[in-house]
DNA sequence: ACCAGGAATGTAACGATATAACAGCCCCAA
DNA sequence: TTGGGGCTGTTATATCGTTACATTCCTGGT
C-alpha cells in the first residue's frame, strides 16, 4: 500500500471508529500502520517484532489489536496464509475474495458480485445460510505468470 | 460417514492407490478410517489420540498420513478450522466447497460447477490462474436454522 | 536368495500460532 | 470523587505443525 493510500486508510479509519464510537487507540492505530505498510500478508509474530521494536510486547497486544482491527473492517485475515492484510476500502461492510500468488506473494481483494452470488445460490440449494464466506485462492498472478522462468530456483 | 459409506469409500481408497501405484499402508488406513467416522471434522491431535490409543505416536505420524491422504484426495483440510473431513467421492479428483454450520459443526461437501466457474470469471478478469480454491462458508445449516433457539445456553 | 536403495515409520526436540487468566491503568460519567 | 468499563501489561499455557535424524520395511535388480 502506498503513502498515499495509507494516508487515505487511516484518515477513513479515524473517521469510521468516531462515528461508531469505537476507539481507534494509538495501539491499534499502529497496528493498522503496519499492517498496511506491509507489502504483503503480515504475520501476528511478525507485527509483534515491528511492534516491540527494541521495548517489550506480548502476543496478546498483538492479538487484541487484530481483532479490534478485524472487527471494524480495517483490515482482513487471510486464513491460508495465518496472516493479515490492510483492506483498501473499509468505507462499507464487505466480503472480499483474495487471489493469492503463489509465486511473488502478492495478494489482490476483490469484491465480486456474481461470484458472491453463486455462493448464495449454491448455499441456499442446502438450506444453508451463509454468514461468513471465506474465499481464498492459491494460484498464480498475471506480472508471475509472464515471467519466462523462475530466474532463481 | 455411516458404516455402508466407509466401506465403499475404503474400497474407493484401495482400487485408487493401487492404480497411482500409491501405498495405503494400515497406519494410512487406519487414519483414513478414523477421519471417515468422525461426525465432525477432526484435528490432528484428536487423531494422534486415537491412533496412540494407550500405545506411543508422535504428531509427524499422524501428520505424515493426513499429507498422504490429501495427496490422493481421499481427505480434505478444513483451513478456517484447523481440522479435517472424509472425502465422500474421491473416485475423481475435483475443487470442492464446504458449509461449515458453526452451531452444529457439521459440514456440507459441494462441487458447484456455477460458483467454480463464478471463480474462475472473477480470477480471469485479474488475468490470475486460480490453481487452488478455498471456498469455506461458515453459517447457519437447515437443520440449526430451524431450531427455536438455543436449547442448552 | 541376496543385497542395495528408496519409502515408510519411530522418536525427540523444536517452532509457529493463538488464547487464558489476572493485574493494573486510564478516562469518563454519575 | 468514586466507581466502572474499556484498554493494556504480563505470565503462562494451549494448540497446531515441522525439523532432524535414526531405524525398519519393502521392493526391484542381480
Ligand atoms: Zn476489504
Ligand atoms: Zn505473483
Ligand atoms: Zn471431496
Ligand atoms: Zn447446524
Amino acid at each position: 500500500m502506498n503513502e498515499q493510500l495509507l494516508n487515505r486508510v487511516l484518515r477513513q479509519a479515524e473517521a469510521l471508529c468516531a462515528r461508531r464510537g469505537a476507539r481507534l487507540t494509538p495501539q491499534r492505530r499502529r497496528v493498522l500502520e503496519l499492517v498496511c505498510r506491509a507489502e504483503r500478508p503480515i504475520g501476528a509474530y511478525e507485527l509483534l517484532d515491528q511492534v516491540r521494536d527494541g521495548g517489550k510486547a506480548a502476543p496478546p497486544t498483538v492479538y487484541r489489536a487484530l481483532d479490534f482491527l478485524l472487527e471494524q473492517g480495517l483490515i482482513h485475515k487471510l486464513e491460508t496464509l495465518h496472516a493479515f492484510i490492510g483492506c483498501t476500502h473499509p468505507d462499507h461492510p464487505h466480503s472480499s475474495q483474495f487471489l493469492i500468488c503463489a509465486d511473488c506473494g502478492k495478494v489482490t481483494e476483490l469484491e465480486d458480485a456474481a461470484l458472491l452470488g453463486s455462493l448464495h445460490s449454491a448455499a441456499a440449494e442446502s438450506g444453508f445460510s451463509p454468514q461468513r464466506p471465506v474465499i481464498e485462492v492459491i494460484g498464480t498472478c498475471a506480472r508471475c505468470a509472464h515471467k519466462p522462468d523462475r530466474p532463481a530456483d
